[in-house]
DNA sequence: TTTAGGG
DNA sequence: CCCTAAA
């Protein structure tokens, strides 16, 4: 029992199903953090995506290679029929991904158990690749499985390592921290989230938990409950379940989203449905190369990256090193921004504008009004007259609490336009869902005004861009792993499809469907709507059937590249308010309990990696707050009440915690601690 | 960049 | 949530 120089120690509220942290060390004492990385991430994690996404990158390679990679052809534009049909081989796509999706699941379910379950020996064996072993030993560290079926060996393999040592350290328990904190200790079992277990890289040291459940006995209970926990409550409230943290990707790029959702693994379909359409539209628009790639390639690159914070693949990695640095700052831009201009590139191809044709022809037309305009004759001499009724403008994403005003409304979609339109806009001409690059060329001999074009002819707008449409094709190639990195995974498959030809192409595949993956790894994020505050339960419902946005969100985010420029106004912007949810609490609490006070940028790592919108400083605000609720009488509490155990536990731990820093003030001697710990 | 606190 | 002094 006796877990020498506490000091290090590592709450363990939970039972010990986890190990300790890193000790906790005086910040003067601490090194440069330069842990996040090891941190954040654990091998395990990564293998999810990487494997998914090599699996799904092989099925798009054979299958949808026709699809993926014509697209990219590099022709400048495709004809309506073609997006078309590639959208449907899209649609394929998407479908495997799906199922490829729900396998994952499925194995995450099973990689879970197996934790509790299996005995170590269980697996050994059952890896016969040599490869898949290693690299299960490897990664190791992190329960996030979203691997396949396949890798459940792994996990079994990785559990089995696990759950000794857990079960070993839950033995440990400090019987005296037990009953420093008798309240704690109550919900510790009952109340970890899963995510503890899955998300949580640090779960794997093995230090004894210092706060530790109160059974001295030593089982485990904390994972049975797990088990059961993750079993029967997948849905639970607010994604409680699940992990209790946000993961809002959406948040910064989506945070506009309108519907905040929570996502979850099993939802999803949800994700993949908006990643789909996001896909379609990506590949609809054949602009999205020409200026989104430039613009997103600022603004936006952070969402990918940021986002998976648990994917680690190789090349993902790369492109993380890359652009983790400069994320949190635009994190931050963005997150001052209530409007976020969504898509923009992608749709910026795609912001066709309905034309009618003002001529005696047009009468004619099936639809008269909608009809676009017609040439009244093919003579030179001819002009064909256009009347644009509306101009449809890229997508917009606008995140405004449901308690603001129809004018603030009014105001911030205002904002959003604007932002778009400081940046210049481009007119593109599309003929036959054809993007008329030649403007050279006159309307005759584009083919525009003879009367079987009435139809055919549409305006898009887009982001002003300095490239030229005929550069811009070149340049991609060129610039096209630069800017991936930046560029959003989706928006990348694009320019893969331009690329096709090139060896790229797969990168980028792989890159983009790597995204998807972790978002459907990370869905565990519950986001919750900005403005309104449903509650939890509700919310987990139907927030997480929602998530869609999260996947777009990276483009959202990369919307807003104009943004930036005049974003001046907006700068001092206060960032809308997000309610803690009762599982953002019960993280929160999970991880203070876990890494103690004063570790903010820790326990941001550790619950809330994937909520973009939680910074350190708010998760310590939080916990101040939390702090003075549990203080206060339930009747003077306002807002979504939190569950009283929480409140005792964040007492607890607040407690807990408080003492272990005056006992390290004191320059105590770790033996002190021990004692005390035994 | 993080922490720690006051506002 | 914001703002900042310190570290």
């Amino acid at each position: 029992m006796v877990f020498q120089k506490r000091s290090s120690s590592e709450m363990e509220p939970n039972g010990g199903g986890q190990v300790a942290e890193m000790p906790r060390v005086p910040k003067f004492a601490r090194g440069k953090r330069s842990a996040r990385k090891k941190e954040g991430q654990s091998p395990v994690q990564m293998m999810c995506p990487f494997d998914l996404l090599a699996t799904v990158a092989g099925k798009l390679l054979d299958e949808g290679e026709g699809s993926l990679g014509n697209m990219s052809a590099g022709a400048p534009a495709l004809a309506a029929k073609d997006v078309r049909v590639k959208q449907e081989q899209c649609d394929e796509e998407m479908k495997h991904f799906k199922h490829e999706v729900t396998d994952q699941d499925s194995c995450n379910e099973s990689a879970i158990l197996p934790h509790n379950v299996f005995p170590r020996s269980v697996n050994h064996g059952r890896n016969e690749d040599p490869k898949a072993m290693s690299e299960a030993r490897d990664k190791e560290t992190s329960m996030i499985s979203c691997a396949k079926a396949e890798l459940g060996c792994n996990f079994r393999a990785i559990a089995d390592r696990w759950s000794p040592e857990s079960v070993e350290s839950g033995a440990f328990t400090g019987d005296a921290v037990a009953s420093l904190m008798p309240a704690a200790t109550a919900g510790f079992h009952k109340n970890a989230p899963d995510m503890y277990n899955l998300l949580d890289p640090m779960d794997v040291d093995v230090k004894p938990p210092p706060l530790v459940s109160s059974d001295s006995t030593g089982e485990m209970p904390l994972y049975g409950d797990k088990i059961r926990r993750s079993i029967s409550l997948p849905r639970g409230p607010k994604g409680v379940a699940g992990y209790a943290v946000d993961r809002d990707d959406d948040d910064d790029k989506s945070s506009g989203c309108t519907h905040p959702s929570t996502t979850t693994n099993r939802d999803y379909r949800s994700n993949c449905t908006a990643e789909h359409s996001r896909v379609r539209k990506l590949l609809t628009s054949k602009y999205r190369k020409v200026a989104p790639a430039r613009v997103h390639k600022s603004d936006l690159s952070y969402s990918d990256v940021e986002r998976k914070p648990s994917f680690r693949n190789k090349k993902m990695h790369y492109t993380r090193q890359r652009t983790q640095r400069s994320t949190f700052k635009r994190r931050k831009l963005f997150d001052r921004h209530a409007v976020l201009a969504s898509e923009f590139g992608r749709a910026s191809a795609k912001g066709n504008t309905k034309v009618t044709g003002r001529d005696a022809h047009a009468a004619s037309n099936k639809e008269t009004n909608s009809t676009p305009f017609q040439k009244p004759c093919a003579s030179n001499d001819c002009h064909v007259k256009l009347r644009i009724k509306s101009f449809k403008v890229p997508e917009l994403l606008v995140e405004i609490p449901e308690s603001a005003t129809v004018g603030s409304l009014k105001k911030t979609v205002l904002e959003a336009v604007t932002a778009i339109l400081g940046g210049g806009l481009r007119v593109g001409v599309l003929h036959h869902g054809k993007k008329v690059r030649d403007d050279s060329k006159t309307l005759m001999q584009a083919g525009i005004g003879q009367d079987d074009m009435l139809d055919n002819l549409g305006f898009s707008l887009e982001p002003n861009c300095t490239h030229n449409p005929s550069q811009v094709q070149a340049h991609e190639d060129n610039s096209f792993l630069e800017t991936i990195d930046t560029t959003e995974p989706l928006a990348r498959i694009a320019p893969a499809d331009s690329s096709s030809k090139h060896g790229e192409v797969d990168v980028s595949q792989e890159l983009a469907l790597t995204n998807l993956v972790n978002y459907q790894c990370s869905d565990h994020d519950s986001v919750h709507s900005p403005g309104g505050i449903s509650s939890p339960d509700k919310v987990s419902a139907n927030s997480r059937a929602l998530v869609p946005v999260p996947s777009t969100d990276p483009n959202a985010g990369a919307v807003v590249p104009v943004n930036k420029s005049k974003r001046s106004p907006e700068q001092g912007q206060r960032r809308i308010r997000r309610p803690f949810s009762v599982a953002e609490v019960e993280a929160l609490v999970l991880a203070v309990e876990k890494l103690g006070t004063g570790r903010w940028r820790d326990v941001k790592l550790r619950a809330f990696d994937n909520a973009k919108h939680r910074t350190y400083v708010d998760l310590k605000d939080k916990w101040k707050t939390l702090v003075h609720t549990a203080s206060i009488s339930p009747q003077q509490r306002r807002g979504e009440p939190v569950p009283q155990e929480l409140l005792d536990r964040v007492l607890a731990a607040q407690a807990y915690w408080s003492q272990q820093q005056a006992k390290l003030q004191p320059k105590t001697p770790p033996l002190a601690e021990a004692r005390l710990l035994t």
